[in-house]
DNA sequence: CTACACTATATGCCGTGGAATATAAATTGA
DNA sequence: TCAATTTATATTCCACGGCATATAGTGTAG
């Protein structure tokens, strides 16, 4: 799912699932400073750090002075950063749907399991996500 | 859940969870390529032949050259990865169970993604496999 | 008010995976 | 039989995350 995803974004907008949440998560809770990303991704605090960098220096975000802690920063999505999150999640929503739908046919509910391990042989049959080398 | 199991698989057998998993693979399925290993974990092969790499030269693994098909080697688990193996697989069971009960007290079937939020609740509030730096 | 502990983030080094490529062996077709 | 193609794996280069550490700012005890 995640490297179909992945593939998908990266195709259209130039940018990887990851960086779609980050986007995504800063749309939703402006003000965020990079321990609160950290926290809702369960990654560390440095990674979180050189993942905005990152797209800072794509300018899609940009780190703004905490006025109540000189520490830290308080991220924010710029004008394109926004555009490009919503852009993206049409992108997102829709090839969720599609690989949901298709794994997903006649399996009603709960038997999780089940429709994991189903989705997974839909996407090994349509050769979907799979890493290249 | 995975770095939980990583932590607790590191500490006790210095191995990590990845490694277990292709140790247990080959101890399953003897006689297995490189191939096989990348199309069960979905992963590039390149990555798996470097992770053989690693294996081999902690002597857990070795590769055999395939009768049938100079290309490719059958890989096979040591006398020492086979231990390993076993030995690993005991801590595995024992903490995913310490970790799932944990987290399904009360949560009796099905509502999949309940139990799992809940799960990662749990693995939160006692801070487990949180990256540290 | 200052020394000391603590917190938030940034940075350097390392390990690992993906993609592209290289190499060797097997297969195929004329 | 042999050149072209395909297959299986190995290797190289790059991006990214973890961990350890550095740095700056904050809080606090005295």
């Amino acid at each position: 799912m995640y490297n179909a995803l992945n593939d998908r974004l990266r195709e259209r907008h130039g940018i990887v699932t990851s960086q779609f949440e980050f986007l995504r998560y800063l749309r939703d809770h402006p003000g965020s400073r990079v321990a609160d990303l950290a926290a809702e991704f369960a990654i560390g605090i440095g990674a979180t750090s050189k993942g905005a960098d990152r797209l800072e220096k794509q300018g899609w975000v940009v780190r703004q002075p905490n006025p109540s802690d000189r520490r830290s920063s308080l991220l924010a999505l710029t004008d394109d950063g926004l555009r490009l999150v919503n852009e993206a999640e049409e992108t997102f929503t829709e090839r969720l749907i599609e690989l949901l739908g298709d794994a997903l046919k006649g399996a009603p509910i709960s038997a999780a399991a089940r429709a994991l391990s189903q989705l997974r042989s839909v996407l090994e049959r349509d050769q979907v996500g799979m890493p290249a080398g």
